[in-house]
RNA sequence: CGGGGUGUGGCGAAGUUGGCUAUCGCGCAUGGUUUGGGACCAUGAGGCCCUGGGUUCAAGUCCCAGCACCCCGACCA
């Protein structure tokens, strides 16, 4: 392709709405252009970098004996109420057809692929079977950032697995994880694979799969001694253990009006923050749950819930605060609590003497508070957000730390909730009507890119891997010499002919122009050709993401591209 | 959805207590001089100053309403 015919230039200055690295770098160089919030259109050389991505993850799929298929987009209300997601998932964005028909706008595939499997799979010889579509998905999130990082509407490739017992899906889902291991090692970006939860999904084992990268929402903690990861709303870690009092001591009530925070808490109280209780009442589903966490930790709202096994947990309100325990927000405790409230405690508290918790009681806190004598011995249960430098849970050693990471694709052992609500059954051998066991696959494609040139890029743009570059060289002569630019036509069709997809830079712009231009959208190999090189019968050749750049004759050129495309 | 902010040629910005023909840089077009890291000169095109109301002799500027986008938070199968 000439560049001066190309659709989508690059431009010198960055739109003022992008601040991750990949958004500027994306917006610059052309490769997308935002419609509204949320929405990209893919120019040229985005779509090109989309469709490498498509056709590899396609291939590898296919090489695990996954089948693809594609299903609609909208999808009519029904199909979600039976699932009973109509109502509950609020990134759904609901419609009516001109016809009158209730529609929504499909954000995940689940209920589509659900259908066609009980329509289709009759007997345990159909089984196993994974399907799968690269797809548009369209989530109405309540805010989209960062360009491609997060966006309204994305092309996802989202497969499903459909097998007749538990052992079968572990089976289809180690295949999934090979499949996807296989295909970011293809494309050439470092993945970190963690534990995490389901979320409102269903299912038990999930995993996702990270780019590391400062801009990345997602939290996930890693050991520095044993290969540990975890999501932090998963990770486990152990709590520092303090020496305790051997003696209770009488509990006290004191004031601490206008005292914000543990920290200032500890000081006026003159107690360590660890022996500080931060006592929080949870709504969740119906109930109220007071919930106990240590004063130097935080509470996990992903490990309360899934211990709880409620589906919406939030924090009450303080009306409800103040209607349950008398007192404000800040001042709750354990002690004097109406019986019917169900009382949670993290592990950290367990076997503390003579710990300081809310009183209940506007401005006042007790202290010297103790377990069975001041009130009911709690439940106790893992419901602490890990932190930097916990000690790891898997190997006991080493430290957590934190990183943020970008969530590329994620994996979930779906278990036959979706065959239940939605009736997919098959006969087994045994004459008996049994649900079908899911799993369900994806990957984020568009996400994937920005995950991609936000892992690999430099100061003055892009660099892409080499298996999904929009072009793979881009050919650029410098000046106007007849004899040069005669030279680079010919070279350009002699490249063409080869099966090279080629980027030729024909512009009639200065050499800054074309080597920044060439720089900002980052082809892997840059072939330049000039009345220097000319006169030597040579061309320069330069790797974008390597320093140096070397002089290679002409006649040698196409065998080095060959074994530079091979490698 | 709560809080904050911004809307001025394609992009980035300036525009004072309301006051003359709306300004600058980049980009674009034409001609010329240049040509290995964002060249220079000349000429030129390109505007519903987000939209709709209002105040005023006079509105890009003030007031009201709306829309869009951005940032922080909540949300995110």
């Amino acid at each position: 392709m000439r560049y001066s015919k190309f659709f989508g230039k690059t431009q010198k200055e960055t739109p003022k709405e992008a601040v991750a690295v990949s958004h500027k770098y994306l917006l610059r160089a052309g490769f997308i252009h935002q419609l509204a919030a949320g929405l990209y259109e893919f120019l040229p050389l985005g779509f090109n970098v989309l469709s490498k991505i498509d056709k590899i993850i396609k291939e590898e799929l296919a090489k695990k004996g996954v089948q693809h298929l594609l299903m609609p987009l909208v999808h009519p209300a029904s199909l979600w109420k039976e699932t009973g997601r109509y109502d509950k998932v609020d990134v759904l964005l609901k419609f009516t057809s001109a016809r009158g028909t209730d529609c929504v706008l499909a954000p995940t595939h689940e209920e589509t692929v659900t259908d066609l499997a009980r329509k289709h799979i009759r007997t345990y010889k159909d089984l196993p079977v994974i399907l799968n579509q690269n797809q548009w998905k369209y989530r109405d999130e309540m805010r989209a950032t960062g360009g491609l990082l997060r966006t309204r509407e994305f092309l996802m490739q989202d497969a499903y697995s459909f097998d007749r017992d538990k052992a079968g899906l572990d089976i289809s889902f180690d295949k999934m994880v090979a499949a996807y291991h296989a295909i970011f090692d293809r494309i050439g970006i470092e993945v970190v694979v963690v534990k995490a939860d389901s979320g409102t999904m269903g299912g038990s084992d999930s995993q996702e799969f990270g780019v590391i990268s400062e801009v990345g929402e997602d939290r996930i903690m890693l050991c520095d001694k044993c290969d540990y990861k975890a999501n932090v709303e998963k990770a486990e870690s152990k709590f520092e253990v303090h020496t305790q009092d051997k003696e209770m001591k009488p509990m006290k009530k004191v004031e601490g009006k206008d005292i914000i925070g543990v920290e200032a808490l500890a000081a006026h109280l003159g107690v360590d923050v660890h022996s500080t209780t931060m006592t929080l009442l949870f709504q969740a589903d119906k109930e109220v749950v007071a919930v106990m966490m240590r004063g130097d930790y935080h509470v996990s709202e992903t490990k309360l819930r899934n211990h709880l096994g409620c589906k919406n947990l939030n924090l009450t309100t303080p009306e409800v605060v103040k209607k349950i325990t008398g007192a404000e927000v800040g001042y709750v405790g354990p002690v004097n609590l109406p019986k019917e409230i169900r009382v949670v405690a993290d592990l950290s508290c367990k076997d503390r003497v003579n710990f300081e918790a809310g009183a209940n009681e506007l401005y006042h806190h007790n202290v010297n508070v103790n377990f069975e004598r001041d009130f009911p011995t709690p439940e106790f249960a893992d419901i602490r957000e890990s932190k930097e430098n916990d000690i790891c849970a898997g190997c006991g050693k080493g430290k957590l730390h934190m990183k943020n990471s970008i969530e590329m694709g994620h994996v979930f052992k779906l278990g036959t909730c979706y065959a239940e609500w939605m009736k997919a059954n098959y006969v087994d051998n045994d004459g008996k009507s049994k649900p079908m066991v899911m799993g369900c696959y994806g990957i984020g494609i568009s996400r994937l890119i920005a995950g991609i040139v936000e892992s690999s890029h430099d100061e003055k743009g892009i660099i892409w891997p080499k298996s999904v570059a929009p072009f793979t060289v881009e050919l650029v002569v410098l000046g106007k010499d007849e004899a040069v630019v005669k030279r680079a036509d010919e070279l350009y069709k002699e490249l063409l002919e080869t099966g090279v997809e080629v980027l030729y830079d024909d512009r009639d712009d200065s050499a800054g122009v074309k080597l920044n231009d060439a720089d900002l959208i980052g082809i892997p190999l840059r072939i330049l050709l000039s009345s220097r090189t000319l006169e030597k019968d040579s061309v320069e050749w330069k790797v974008r993401s390597e320093k140096e750049a070397e002089i290679v004759g002409l006649k040698d050129l196409k065998e080095k591209i060959a074994k530079f495309l091979a490698a």
